[in-house]
DNA sequence: GCTTATAACTGACTTTAGTCAGGTAATTTA
DNA sequence: TAAATTACCTGACTAAAGTCAGTTATAAGC
């Protein structure tokens, strides 16, 4: 334990020293750093001040002034929200925009040169860095609707398509095609899709499409390895299957494969029952729960 | 490589927030964050200010400050080194100790709390911590003399033997005892032990024997896993061959396995030539080089 | 319609960190 | 031994971050 934890503060002192300088590359505009930073969380369709104010954890004065400091600087606009306005949503001028860019671009700069130092353990840098995130985050996974063309929902669905193909010989890429096909039957109020979020990386996903009236089927439940091994896949279904009823399904299906035995496993303890054979493809198992 | 930058600043984001609060935790006890850094810095021998400013990497002036507020607490006295008297070194009074404990305690409770949270990967996240923090310091790899007995001595030699014990069924623990028993032979003048640090982690060794004069022998490279494939191996025998020369050596020897091929290909690369056995044991390659 | 709550703003203030221009004493160099 | 250098100190200053009390406009509750 000795160890761990002077290991845990030599991990402290150089990330803070070399990671930490990712925010400090914000400086050298002519900026105080936290000014930077606000301007840099405002989106191009304009951001609701209050969300600033918990990312950054700012008083609402200190937030005020800041804005004010760019709206004097001519890089952005502060507008009353029409549906409260009370509320107040920061935009980006054009010359903010310019100013985000190089901001944008300082950061990539700097996050490209820490990358170039790993060198050949490049990927081993960035799946430990994922690893850690991950550990850290793990309390605050979070499972949102997205939309089955949205870019993090493609990436799941590559992901879960790897391990098809290099899980099965009978499944070639052209059996999987991205982006879906039938993109519209996952959308509401048909089916729906689900990404989980670690932060803003999307470790996991599932999907539901509707069968027939009242029964659905719930398909392409993936889990990034580095969110295995804390319920993710369990918390997905349980998610899937609320917003199945919500859609007023009362039956669920799905087919799978024997091969993937945490899947199956998963399955059977959560409700599952097989059933009879209703698609082919290189399933061999096929299972309902009545919701 | 836009994925990547994504998730290195996720990475970024959360460690700061969650590793970094373990500085944030010297805050509360009624001290400004970079008093109560200094005051942690200081040795109970002693700690020359110099070491302190270039830490911390803070101005003169400043730290003059610190310390004087420090002193003013009675928490610390600071006194010329008596060698140059324009050096001062900084001491713990013994309020002062007191103090420092109380830190070393906050900052160990909020480790053992991140360590807490990540269960039953622990090991891993300690894992991925080592590994980012190695890559992040591999330009800084520092090879100091150390003594034998010496805890980071130590604990390269345990992780030496776990691979010898791992690797080949011939050895047996009797066979590899802790500490050294001829630790001495070991010890200027008569041979060297030599650790590689990465920061304050000891990431591999090497030792250097008396055989009979003019002849040494080399014995128990290792190279921490994290560090590998970075040339340290060979930098570590360099370095003991320029240690050997200074003590006069003028042939250095060294038995091996070809089990270790990694190794036997190091040496033959830098100029280490086959000979006769020399020792029986489970070696079964004895190799020699002319300094 | 009146009261209360909410969201943001303004101005005054403090703390912390850090810089800079001297100054002194000790040591090293020429 | 004189001049230059080094190590540290002091005092004056600034910038950045953050806090706090009070104000205004809007929305929500009764």
């Amino acid at each position: 334990m000795l160890d761990s934890i002077a290991r845990l503060r030599r991990f402290n002192r150089v990330v803070t020293r070399e990671i930490g300088a990712l925010d400090t590359s914000y400086l050298g505009r002519g900026r105080p750093l936290s000014t930077a930073r606000v301007l840099h969380l405002i989106k191009p369709e304009g951001t609701d001040i209050a969300v600033i104010r918990q990312t950054l954890h700012f008083d609402s004065g200190l937030l005020s002034r800041l804005l004010r400091a760019l709206e004097k600087e001519g890089l952005v606009v502060v507008k009353s929200d029409p549906a409260d306005r009370r509320r107040r949503i920061a935009h980006l001028t054009e010359a903010g925009q310019a100013e985000w860019q190089v901001y944008d671009q300082l950061g990539h700069d700097k996050a490209k040169a820490v990358f170039d130092r790993a060198g050949s353990r490049q990927q081993a840098l960035i799946e430990a860095m994922d690893l850690v995130a991950t550990v850290l985050l793990q309390d605050e996974l979070v499972i949102r609707d997205a939309d089955p063309d949205d870019p993090a929902a493609l990436s799941c669905l590559s992901a879960y398509y790897r391990i098809l193909l290099d899980t099965f010989a009978s499944f070639t890429p052209e059996m999987l095609p991205l982006p879906l096909p039938e993109a519209a039957r996952y959308r509401s109020p048909d089916g729906a899709f689900l990404v989980a979020w670690s932060d803003d990386l999307p470790v996991g996903c599932v999907s539901l499409r509707p069968l027939e009236p009242g029964v659905g089927e719930v398909k392409r439940l993936w889990v990034h390895p580095i969110a295995r091994g804390q319920g993710l896949a369990r918390r997905l279904m349980r998610a899937i299957e609320t917003r199945a009823r919500e859609l007023g399904m009362t039956r669920l299906q799905l087919d799978t494969n024997t091969g993937l035995s945490d899947a199956v496993a998963l399955y059977r303890s959560d409700g599952w029952t097989d059933i009879a054979p209703y698609t082919t493809s290189p399933s061999n198992l096929w299972m309902a729960k009545r919701l």
